[in-house]
DNA sequence: GTCTATAAGATGATAGAC
DNA sequence: GTCTATCATCTTATAGAC
């Protein structure tokens, strides 16, 4: 079966919020890139406050899998943190998007208070995540909180510098000195 | 004497592009913090491209000025790199701002070429100057390209992650375990 | 669930008086 | 250099037919 229309529209707006931002992209583009009309995409999100908390809690959920699943897949703590770089790397190659929270961390002023709340929280479980990781080390277990955040602001901002370059190499090579340098 | 007007909306323009980005100010949004009508605002800067060229013209300059205002007034590579670190928590300090250049990369892909130019432009400046810094050091003189990339990123990340939890510690101690992780 | 039609307001931009 | 007035277009959002 065809993806039913909500996810359609989210799948879409999606890529839409990860290469422009929450407010360069309208109903009008997602309409048109589906080959619906406006009043259709209200009709399942009635608001576009509506429409970011949905794609917020539809993309926690969806990263939350994949982070289990590496910590499922990968046993060491160098094989989860390239797995992670990957994840990143991954969606900056397909078509110069980025993080959709580093996104919508630069929009933050323009959320809103519903969205802001998400983009938070996928932030939190970035760094409960890479707390995890980093304190299950035989070495190096020391502050492993300081440490994440350390991963995560600098993966977020990689992505920003490197996607003007349009050089996926660049933010690779950024992140792989950055989790030699833990 | 009081500014010119092309300063103050110069000024204005820049506050709202480091708090809320390149496509969620207008014009209305200028004149009415300056107190006066759009059309005197396009008298001056025609169009939103000439405006947003004009204002990475003046910041590059500026910034460019501080940074070498910080090698003379700083000898060793530590403190140089304290004083870097200072000029952006000090923009997060004040209204919870971006670096300009941190917001036009996020906007990127909505941007006329001349200001995606001047974008990278200053990203260039900023990565020759903290290269030229991180090569000066008497230990670590090695791959210090590769290490101004880290601390650029992770800059502008950590402003960004930063900034969502209003937090301007939470900044500093990024930026001070990658200085230190150096 | 999708459509047409429409609303009310914002947007970037221009013409021309003062 | 600033103003009023105006423009065409886009924006989010709603009402109601099919």
């Amino acid at each position: 079966m065809p993806a039913a229309t909500r996810d359609r529209i989210l799948d879409v707006t999606q890529r839409l919020v990860q290469s422009r931002g929450f407010s360069a992209f309208s109903y009008a583009d997602i309409a048109a890139e589906i080959g619906i009309r406006k009043a259709s995409i209200h009709h399942h999100f009635p608001t576009k406050a509506e429409l970011a908390v949905a794609l917020m809690t539809r993309y926690r959920a969806t990263f939350g899998g994949a982070l289990m699943q590496i910590t499922r897949d990968h046993a060491s703590v160098g094989a989860r943190l390239a797995a992670y770089k990957q994840l990143f790397a991954n969606v900056l190659r397909d078509d110069h998007r980025l993080c959709m929270c580093g996104m919508f961390a630069a929009d933050y002023e323009t959320l809103p208070p519903e969205v802001r709340h998400e983009v938070r929280a996928f932030f939190d479980d970035n760094e409960a995540w890479l707390t995890s990781v980093l304190g299950a080390g035989k070495k190096g277990r020391a502050q492993p909180r300081a440490r994440a955040r350390v991963v995560l602001a600098a993966f977020e901002g990689a992505m920003l510098v490197a996607r003007t370059y349009r050089d996926v190499a660049m933010f690779e090579e950024i992140a792989d000195r950055v989790l030699a340098n833990l």
